[in-house]
DNA sequence: TAGCGAAACTAACATCTGTTAGTTTGCATG
DNA sequence: CATGCAAACTAACAGATGTTAGTTTCGCTA
């Protein structure tokens, strides 16, 4: 097996351009310049700037599917299970800040990879969705509408990755701890 | 005065397909395709596609800002301005959904008036520390991280018009509720 | 030392892009 | 009916874009 260096460099430095302007407004001429070759040349390593994105963004999205299913499997509490949600998402947020940019934006640029990852994003929510249920029923979560409940909680989980690379001091187990807190007992005193 | 329809219908439109595909990859083509014309003629209303994002994106940056400075001025509590926070960001994107889209995903293809937005979003985020940080003092608010706090509430309603748009049953009132609730008590029971 | 292969290069392509110039159309007013 | 003007059109531009073809470079192994 060959090193794959050069192309996961390719990867990486992909997402974080991706991060600043976006998948479209980033050129195959920039990505090169920014690792230090010609254009032409990322054609030796990889074969579409399509594949690009989809490796950035399928890659997180079943490293999410595979996270879910192991807290659905587990015997927490349902509010535990949140908890553990929430640390799934400062986890991957400060592993890959770049790509969950392009995860969070560009998903809708993804061609033949686009169906797949709406199957996955859907799946996603609804499993969350099924754990503020059971929570609801079982009277560890306060009734109200679940959807709100989930939305709420999943675009400020999803947003993380603008935030964390600001906040180097603080480390994630503190953040996944603080966030827990917050979204589910609220700011009231 | 002449009739400044024909201006507003091609900003209404390029805010749809930049809610769709975001601004770089709508091109002027699209644009007029969707309105039922040709890319040139749109350059009888419009001077460049510039023109058209900063309309977009620096209508609502300065709708904030009025709406966040009535709040700040008023005598209500720290608790009772946050929630009038959330009712303005639900009725800002109840009315401007996809204009939502642009300022969240598309601001940073701002050219001349990159730093303009910026100022005001800077401004923006710092009136609300300042009314968190004034909560806590009063007792009002659970001592914790003024940041976190502001970042978790932020970026549930700048996301806003991802969801609002799909449940038309659920009048704008009722959300701001629900959300408000939500943010300040938690979902424990 | 010869030569093989990976990975860089130059050159070019066909198409798409925002925008301008110049022309035509058709309605409202004299 | 004549005419003036807003707003549409066609044609074209100069440059950017993703990608391919063919060539060169250079370190490793036989």
């Amino acid at each position: 097996m060959k090193q794959e260096t050069r192309k996961a460099e390719i990867i990486k430095t992909a997402a974080k351009l991706f991060k600043e302007k976006g998948y479209s407004a980033v050129t195959m001429r920039d990505l090169a310049t920014a690792i230090g070759m010609k254009a032409a040349s990322l054609y030796n390593h990889i074969n579409s700037k399509q594949e690009i994105l989809k490796a950035i963004i399928i890659t997180i999205a079943e490293e999410f599917t595979r996270g879910i299913d192991h807290i659905i499997n587990s015997d927490l509490s349902n509010i535990s299970k949140l908890k553990e949600i929430v640390a799934l998402h400062v986890k991957i947020a400060a592993n890959n800040t770049n790509g969950m940019a392009s995860l969070n934006s560009d998903w809708m640029h993804l061609e033949d990879q686009l169906n797949y990852y709406l199957q996955l994003r859907n799946d996603y929510e609804n499993k969350i969705l099924g754990i503020i249920n059971s929570g609801m029923e079982s009277g560890e979560i306060k009734q109200g509408n679940p959807e709100i409940i989930m939305f709420s909680m999943l675009t400020t989980l999803r947003s993380l990755y603008l935030w964390v690379p600001k906040k180097e001091n603080l480390n994630s187990e503190a953040l996944a701890e603080s966030l827990s807190e917050l979204l589910i007992h609220g700011i009231n005193k």
